[in-house]
DNA sequence: ATTGGAATGTCAACAAGGCTGACTTAAAGT
DNA sequence: ACTTTAAGTCAGCCTTGTTGACATTCCAAT
């Protein structure tokens, strides 16, 4: 490995020369950006009893209509207590429809309602706009390479309920 | 690659065009990427009656040895209740080292212990250990993006807590 | 020297959102 | 018939965030 800090390891063949500080400025970028990324949707759930979690089950929601709570359930990697108490909250509240499953009763499928859609939209509306200016400040190489990291740093476990894999990857 | 399908003449500006799709999944992203990169610490400090907030003051005292709470308090984000909890049982635990100023006699000044620094150096190798896998699987110049939409993404007001910026951008 | 404000620390109470464990109900699978 | 699975519920615990109130210490200005 006698490559310098501008080897190209595209093809896996050359190993990067990656000093621990330049670890570490990545892991910080990760940790300020996170924030920053969170922030948004954070301020507009403030105020209306609802938190990050009922977020990201509005989202995965949303993605995929008609989930199970099962499902769900591992896309998130809580507990089933943990997600219930806030699907509770949403179903009660009108934001979340739970429909029991037609093959397996047992299954219940969720859809957001009108309500729940539009605060969806609310909150994804202000992440993509941050997303958006950001993807808009880097550039389109950089965007690439920033989607190509993030789906390296995945548990593979998790890269299946990835969707971007799904598609737009070629 | 300055008009990939990424990009696309707008008014004859060359905007990027980015589809709520395109969007969407550099949120799902950044969801999942961060989860997994907190998964490794969270792991180590699980049992240790320690949690992420800890790893957090450890990692920025580590940083900027000599820190004030104050200080620590601005790039945390958190109030000083909060911080002071989890300052308290580092240096109870002889994690962190507490000094009062010599300047200013109502500042301390924080410093990692032996014991904190040896934590420290585990926790972020756990880290690091995930962030070069993904570096290495993802090239140099994805690195560089990745990085680009981090900033970019940012917090103005937490760019400046930022080290990645003091250094290595030219 | 006294006073005002800043920095720090502490106590108490509360909420969100993780967790475990135990248990029920209903439906499916065998 | 029995077991397993999906979902829901209750109770309790932990971490980590929040407010509000208050004490202490010290610097700096009056």
């Amino acid at each position: 490995m006698a490559d310098g800090p501008g080897s190209q390891g595209h093809g896996g063949e050359l190993l990067l020369y990656l000093t621990d500080e330049q670890l570490r400025q990545g892991i910080e970028a990760m940790f300020f950006a996170y924030r920053a990324f969170t922030a948004d949707p954070d301020r507009i759930l403030q105020g209306l009893h609802y938190g990050r979690a009922h977020h990201r089950a509005i989202h995965f929601i949303n993605i995929a209509p008609g989930t199970t709570v099962n499902n769900l359930l591992s896309i998130l990697g809580v507990t089933k207590q943990s997600l219930n108490r806030v699907l509770r909250t949403l179903i009660e509240d009108g934001l979340v429809e739970s429909k029991v499953g037609r093959a397996d009763k047992r299954e219940r499928h969720l859809h957001l309602t009108e309500a729940g859609a539009a605060l969806e939209h609310q909150l994804s509306e202000a992440q993509r706009a941050r997303m958006r200016a950001a993807y808009r400040q880097a550039g389109p190489e950089a965007v690439a390479g920033f989607r190509r990291v993030l789906e390296a740093m995945m548990d593979p476990e998790m890269r299946r309920h990835y969707s971007g894999l799904r598609e737009a990857r070629g």
